[in-house]
DNA sequence: CGACTGTCGAGTGTCGACAGTTTGGAGATT
DNA sequence: AATCTCCAAACTGTCGACACTCGACAGTCG
C-alpha cells in the first residue's frame, strides 16, 4: 500500500476504466455473461451509466487477461476455454512454479518458512469455515507467495495471468473442493521439502500436487463441457 | 496467408489502432523514443493525423505488452528497463523454453527436425548476407518453434511477450552480434539433442545457449546504463 | 424452388469537444 | 539566491455524435 508523508493511504485514483474493469471481471467470475456471448459496448455503457470510451478500454484490458477476445468490426467476446487449453495452462503452471521452488530452495528465508506457513494455516482456517471463492484465493495466494519468494517480478506476473484463467475455469466448473481441508494439508509437502532446501524434493513435491489438481480440474471441465 | 476460394487474399482489416501500435512499435525498436520519456496522446495524435482515440487504445496495447507504463492522470511513458529485469526476463524464457523442450523430445516428428533444421540454415545464410534486425529475428524464430512443438499454446504466447521485451532491450544495447555465424552456430547442439530424443541433453545444450547469451546481454545492459 | 440483391437495424471505429488535473514557469517573498 | 505561490498552458479522462460496416431478412429474378 503506498502511503502518504503522514501515513495515510493515498487516495485510490480509480479511474472509471479500473472500475468497469473489476465489475466486469466479477460479472465473469460470478457467471452472469456465458462463454462467447457478445458484449455490446452501448449496452454495458448504458448498464454502467457511462459513455462507451472507458466501457472499450476496460474490455480492451480484459482482453489483455484473456478474459475476453475481440474481433474486428465485431466487439468483444467472453473467452471460451475447452479443457486442451486448461490444460495448458496448467502444464505452463507448473513449469513455473517448478523453477519458482527451484530458486527458492537455495534462498529460503525464516521469515519466508514463516510467512508460508502462516498461509497455510490461513489455508485451513477458511478450509473450516470460509467460501468456496474464499478457499480458492487463499489456495492461489499460497502459490503466489512461491513465485513472489524466488524473486523473479516477471514469473509472478505471468503466474498472476495463468491464475486469472484458472480462477475463470475453476468457477465455471462451479465447485472444486469437497474436502477442503484435506486440499490445505496437501500444500504441507511443499513446504516439508522446502525446509529440507531441497530443489528436487520441492519440485518432486509440486509435481505431485498441482499434477492432482491439474487432473482433477480438466477432467471435470471436460466433463462439463459434454454434459 | 488466408484466401477465398478464388484465390484471392483476404483483405487486411488493418483498423487503425493496429497501425499505429505497429508505427510505435516500430519508432520504439528504433530507439526514437528515449526510455522513460512521456508520450502525450494529442502530439501522437496530430503526427499519425488521426484523433486521440485510437491512439490512446493503441497505447493501451503496446502497455498490455510491457513496451509502456501508464500513471492515472499522467498518461504514458516509455518502459524503462533495468538490468535485473531483463535477467528476470531471461532467466524465465530459459524456464519456458527448457519446458518446451522436455515436451518435444518426447514427441519430435521427422517434420518438426526438418523445420528446425531449415530454420538453423536460414540463420547461416542471414548470418554471411542480413541485416542485425534479420539475424535477431531468424534466431528468435528458431526458439519460438521449439516453443510451438511443444504443443503448448500459452507458453508460446507467454515467449512471444518476453520476446517483444528481449527484442526492445536488444535493440537498446545497439548490436548484439560480433559474429553472427558463430551465434548461430551454437544452436546445432540443441537440436543435436533433440535428435537423441533426451530430454535431459536438450536441457542441458538450453542451459548453456541460453546461459551465455544471458550473461552477455544482460551484463552488456549493465554497462550501457552506467556509461 | 433456389440463389442473388437491396434494405434496415444494430454496433463498432473514429472524431471533436469539454471539464478537471497536472506541470512548468513567472513573479513574489524571505 | 533560494523558496514559495499562483497562474496559464498542456494534457488526460470522459462524453456525445456521426459514418461506416456487418448480419439478417425480405423481395426479386432466373
Amino acid at each position: 500500500m503506498t502511503t502518504t508523508t503522514r501515513g495515510f493511504a493515498t487516495i485510490q485514483q480509480r479511474d472509471l476504466v479500473n472500475q468497469i474493469a473489476d465489475m466486469l471481471t466479477e460479472a465473469l467470475l460470478k457467471g452472469d455473461f456465458a462463454p462467447g456471448v457478445h458484449l455490446a459496448e452501448a449496452q454495458l455503457a448504458r448498464d454502467f451509466g457511462v459513455s462507451r470510451a472507458p466501457v472499450r478500454e476496460a474490455a480492451r484490458l480484459l482482453e489483455s487477461r484473456g478474459m475476453l477476445v475481440s474481433q474486428p468490426r465485431r466487439g468483444f467476446f467472453v473467452r471460451t476455454f475447452n479443457a486442451d487449453e486448461l490444460d495448458d495452462v496448467y502444464d505452463l503452471r507448473l513449469c513455473l512454479e517448478r523453477h519458482a521452488i527451484r530458486l527458492l530452495a537455495g534462498k529460503l528465508t525464516a521469515g519466508m518458512e514463516a510467512a508460508l506457513s502462516d498461509q497455510l494455516e490461513t489455508m485451513r482456517r477458511v478450509a473450516r469455515n470460509g467460501t468456496a471463492v474464499q478457499q480458492i484465493e487463499e489456495d492461489v495466494a499460497f502459490h503466489r507467495m512461491l513465485c513472489e519468494f524466488s524473486g523473479n517480478h516477471r514469473l509472478v506476473r505471468v503466474f498472476d495471468e495463468l491464475c486469472h484463467e484458472m480462477r475463470f475455469c475453476i468457477l465455471l466448473i462451479g465447485q472444486l473442493y469437497d474436502d477442503a481441508l484435506r486440499v490445505a494439508d496437501t500444500h504441507e509437502p511443499i513446504l516439508e521439502a522446502l525446509r529440507t532446501r531441497s530443489p528436487e524434493a520441492g519440485e518432486a513435491a509440486l509435481d505431485y500436487h498441482i499434477g492432482v489438481a491439474q487432473q482433477r480440474v480438466v477432467e471435470m471441465f471436460r466433463e462439463r463441457a459434454k454434459g
